[in-house]
DNA sequence: ACCTGAACACCGTTCAAGT
DNA sequence: ACCTGAACACCGTTCAAGT
């Protein structure tokens, strides 16, 4: 009540997109590329501004806080992801497809990683893939508040999948080197049998090939339990 | 490589709990209190030594980033999961009962959510959370990495469905009133039917009921599509 | 209309120095 | 063995002043 929230996507930007300073499309470009290259933290408005070769506080023209920036950046994450027209296309492959290219689009994008728990996905681009995915659950068969209970067990499955995937690949496996890897999970896994077995199970594996059996199993069977609740 | 990534839980502690000074659980303790109290952007190293009556860099002594301190915290989120005794209980019921208490740990320290995506949960807490439901998975029937995927995907399901709904609870509804998120919400799903209908279905019950009826839906799904891996 | 630089109130972390 | 304060290299944001 005291504090106001406000998000980017409900006021009005400052300036009409035709004025002759920088737009916000170019502000907003050139963080995301900060963002891919160097993670959240690369991120400073002082690095964002001499990226663009101006002061950094002239950002503030074009954008009210640096979150709002964020949700702009992050917005443009979504713009990634493919859905296929429900209309035309069965609602176990809509749901496929979405979850794949979601990965696809956050594993490209780790800093989305970190957003997801902090800014509401309000922009255009997420109000699209949650309106087909929508339209998707409700051809399925599904209707009234159990449309979106099916989007959010689905959206929620690959989120939660796929968040942990890259907070292991930034930290553990993009920074040790395997064996010293292996001996600190080791370490970690010590007094507990069935992770120990599941260590043993895994090490001769390609870890990222078994991220995405693990991602597929995983969303089978998500996608058979929502079946479930058609027919019961 | 060249970066080494450590984590607290795979080195010693500098000094053993004998010591005449402050202790590692009376630090992390304080640090959850501001946690709890003032989010995750609201602990700092001075804060934290304020409130022990310190100085700030006093913490460096035990901790060697902070960071570090923050996997100690986050480890204590895990202690107050309860998981049924897999070997007295039958899997969907052990399932269940770590889905529930899981999610309201989380809801409790609504700045775990932000370190999911961060840091590797390896702490002790952590891991016999996670012991206990494998075990619960093996005696089920899975074998081999399938034992990883069904827990993956439980957790998975867990963290998204959750993380999500502590973001929507500490922004918009935190901290707008309801008529203006009615409106903000409104704006934003313009030229969207099916979310304009989303938003008409939800309005006249209580959010909270509606999410935890949406946890519980999404759960059962979930364990039916990993009961189905069972029998195919 | 758009941009600037100085300034404010913060950060995490290092390190020599104290007891 | 444990604690301190000063110092370093940063932050996001405000605001009066410029063009």
């Amino acid at each position: 009540m005291s504090r106001q929230f406000t998000s980017v996507w409900t006021r009005e930007p400052r300036s009409k997109p035709a004025g002759p300073g920088r737009s916000r499309e170019e502000i907003v470009k050139a963080a995301i590329e900060l963002l891919d290259a160097e993670g959240l933290t690369g991120l400073s408005m002082r690095k964002l501004g001499a990226k663009l070769m101006s002061g950094a506080t002239s950002i503030y023209w074009y954008v009210a806080t640096k979150d709002e920036l964020l949700e702009l950046a992050y917005d443009e994450v979504w713009s990634e992801i493919t859905v296929p027209d429900p209309d035309e296309t069965h609602w176990r492959e809509v749901a496929s497809v979405l979850a794949h290219s979601m990965r696809r689009a956050m594993l490209n994008h780790p800093w989305s990683a970190d957003l997801l728990g902090r800014l509401p996905a309000l922009g255009p681009n997420a109000m699209n893939v949650s309106e087909r995915m929508r339209r998707a659950f409700r051809l399925a068969g599904f209707a009234g508040a159990d449309i979106d209970f099916a989007g959010s067990t689905l959206t929620a499955y690959i989120f939660g999948m796929t968040i942990p995937e890259i907070a292991w690949e930034t930290t553990v496996e993009g920074v040790w080197d395997t064996t010293a890897a292996q001996a600190a999970l080791a370490k970690v896994a010590d007094g507990h049998p069935e992770l120990m077995r599941a260590i043993e199970t895994a090490a001769p594996e390609d870890p990222r090939v078994m991220r995405a059996m693990a991602f597929d199993f995983g969303l089978v069977s998500v996608l058979d339990g929502l079946e479930r609740r058609l027919t019961a």
